[in-house]
RNA sequence: GGGGGCGUAGUUCAGUUGGUUAGAACGCCGGCCUGUCACGCCGGAGGUCGCGGGUUCGAGUCCCGUCGCUCCCGCCA
């Protein structure tokens, strides 16, 4: 016995009078006391079963035991539905199966929910993630993250990449984000880390002459998690060895490009667009701004300086946003209320009215001439941040991001791609005081600021780059260094010792002295990627099974306690609070 | 670590200025029903109002604490 002999939603008038076998889940009964309809569900779709009496006497009795979610198995014959009974809203609505033989081939409890329910909290879904997974977008989602991944693995594959494994238990590097850590049974007290990202191993695959690297690689990084962030998450991750940055570029956009087309969607024009950074953040107060709406910051230092009024007086930096339109006082309200929550101590404004008039609780502050010099060509609503510059930024693209969206300033039918390359290669750790990569710390120095590591690091620009879609960061990359001697200097600028950087880089710079080529690539956040394709806000609507903001998951209940017996095995004691203090 | 939001049947929600026995829809259980497709009709069961404390004659409602979830900032080489 075969258990079906095709996929429901496959079942169209062609079949008409063949006899055939459907198995999948009672997705709904509708039990007329004699007549029972069933609509069957599988991967394929829905279709309906008719179970009546008098032609199946034995099959109706088992028809009035079924209950949702049961799995069936019914054979029958393919029937043409009179015209009036034709369903119109389903793939398979001309045509139906006259079941002869019905059989419960596994019960199912009443769910917890109801399939068709559409605003399920969240933490249901996950509790019961196998019976979410049922669910349409469930299914959809997951489809299109496979098709995905399989167009990029194509494209990759067609243009000379080798996809080589790299460890998933390797060496803990205590810089950027905090690692996972496995301890070792052999070895007591030491650990393993979970890779944050393969970067190390396939620059030395570069080395090793594998001129073209790619992997679908799983990363780990211990930071709290957001609705774009998870613990653990995939990346394209690919390497080239003597590239261009064009080289680089030219991959990954043949990559977006083959995936849009893979969905029949319109691809982005090549080449995709670039800005600076530095030009990002003056225009946009972001390093991945949204390109479908314009909005553009101003920078007006300058001429506030010396106002009256103290907040811009005092800043190092005033910048404004000017939005078409007067806002009302409530809006303003909220706004500010918004604003706060993003960092800003206020949010100062200044409304010009269809007659020039300004309504403003500051303007009394301002002088006719600054007044006049911000004044725009049509009723509007200036909006003003004044704060240290990178605060300022926060608050404006913040700020802007959200006047897009509420606004309906956002051609939502656009597809904006962009590099923005350019960026600084440290940025300065207010923390530790000091420098940091703002990359990572084997990325390239843009040619002729390799002086800058040492007079004037905060100038130095490196040769790295984001790719972002519509105001989302899709993954950043970059030329690297492939000479020991600047490694060794930019570790020096970063305040990393040469013991320091031997014991955590060494094997890294023992390899660059042994004839390393030059080389460069990217990462790009897989799962975000499809979130953005499948037209999604949040990553866990495209991750099979995904862990909750807090860091856990409810359907197995990781993470969880273990037994003192098996930690002692692992060489790991554990404190109790008294000498945690 | 900081800020915002949420927490009431299995699910999605309502619950007035604090007031009798906390409601609805869907789901579930029982009955009826031969052309439905969100089938229909009749009946029924189902609640630690997240948890703890307080104010009060009386708390789902007010206050304090706490836990869980979520969004954002920090963080995410």
């Amino acid at each position: 016995m075969r258990w079906r002999d095709i996929k429901a939603g496959e079942l169209r008038l062609e079949h008409v009078g063949q006899r055939l076998a459907l198995a999948g889940w009672a997705a709904r009964r509708r039990d007329h006391g004699g007549l029972v309809f069933i609509d069957l569900r599988d991967e394929s779709g829905l279709a309906q079963l008719v179970i009546n009496p008098e032609r199946a006497p034995d099959a109706a009795a088992v028809a009035h035991e079924v209950r949702n979610e049961f799995v069936l198995r019914a054979e029958g014959e393919v029937a043409a539905r009179a015209p009036e009974a034709v369903n119109p809203s389903l793939p398979t609505g001309e045509v139906e199966l006259q079941v002869d033989e019905l059989e419960i081939v596994s019960r199912s409890e009443p769910l917890p929910f109801q399939l068709d329910e559409e605003n399920l909290d969240e933490n249901v879904r996950l509790r019961y993630r196998y019976l979410d997974l049922r669910r349409e977008r469930m299914q959809q989602n997951l489809r299109l993250s496979a098709t995905v991944v399989s167009a990029i693995r194509r494209f990759m594959d067609e243009h000379g990449f080798l996809d080589i494994w790299t460890p998933n238990l390797t060496k803990a590097t205590p810089e950027g984000a905090r690692d996972f850590l496995v301890p070792v049974r052999l070895q007591p007290g030491r650990f393993f880390a979970l890779p944050q990202s393969p970067q190390i191993f396939k620059q030395i695959l570069m080395v090793s002459g594998f001129g073209r690297y790619y992997q679908i690689a799983t990363c780990f990084r211990d930071e709290d998690l957001r609705a774009d962030r998870q613990f653990e998450f995939r990346q394209l991750d690919l390497e080239l060895s003597f590239p261009t940055r064009d080289d680089v570029f030219e991959t990954l956009e043949g990559a977006v490009v083959a995936s849009f087309e893979t969905l029949g969607r319109e691809p982005p024009a090549r080449p995709f667009p670039r800005i600076t950074w530095h030009e990002a953040m003056a225009r946009f107060g972001s390093d991945k701004p949204d390109l479908r709406f314009g909005l553009e910051l101003r920078d007006v230092t300058e001429l506030t300086r010396g106002s009256e009024f103290k907040v811009f007086a005092d800043a190092p930096s005033v910048q404004c946003l000017t939005m078409p339109g007067e806002l009302s006082r409530s809006e303003l309200a909220s706004l500010e209320e918004l604003a706060k929550e993003w960092g800003a101590k206020g949010l100062a404004y200044l409304v010009f009215d269809e007659a020039g008039e300004v309504r403003s609780p500051i303007a009394k502050f301002l002088s006719d001439e600054l007044i006049d010099a911000l004044r725009p060509d049509q009723p509007s609503t200036i909006l003003f941040g004044a704060d240290e510059p990178g605060a300022v930024a926060r608050v404006l693209s913040a700020l802007r991001n959200h006047l897009g969206r509420e606004y309906e300033l956002i051609d939502v039918t656009r597809d904006e791609l962009l590099w923005v390359t350019d960026f600084p290669l440290f940025e300065w750790d207010e923390d530790g005081n000091r420098w940091t990569f703002s990359h990572h710390p084997f990325t390239g120095v843009r040619p002729g600021d390799e002086e800058l590591i040492e007079t004037d690091p905060g100038r130095a620009i490196s040769q790295a780059y984001d790719l972002v879609w519509n105001g989302w960061e899709l993954g950043s990359g970059s030329i690297r260094i492939h000479d020991p001697s600047l490694q060794r200097r930019v570790f020096r600028a970063m305040g990393i010792s040469e013991e320091d950087a031997e014991e955590r880089f060494g094997f890294l710079l023992e390899v660059l002295r042994m004839g390393a080529p030059p080389h460069g690539g990217f990462a790009l956040g897989l799962e975000r990627f499809v979130m953005l394709l499948a037209g999604e806000s949040n990553i866990r609507e495209v991750v099979a099974f995904p862990k909750t903001a807090s860091g856990s998951e409810p359907m197995t209940g990781a993470p969880t306690p273990i037994a003192q017996e098996i930690l002692a095995e692992l060489g790991i004691t554990t404190l109790t609070q008294d000498e945690k203090g």
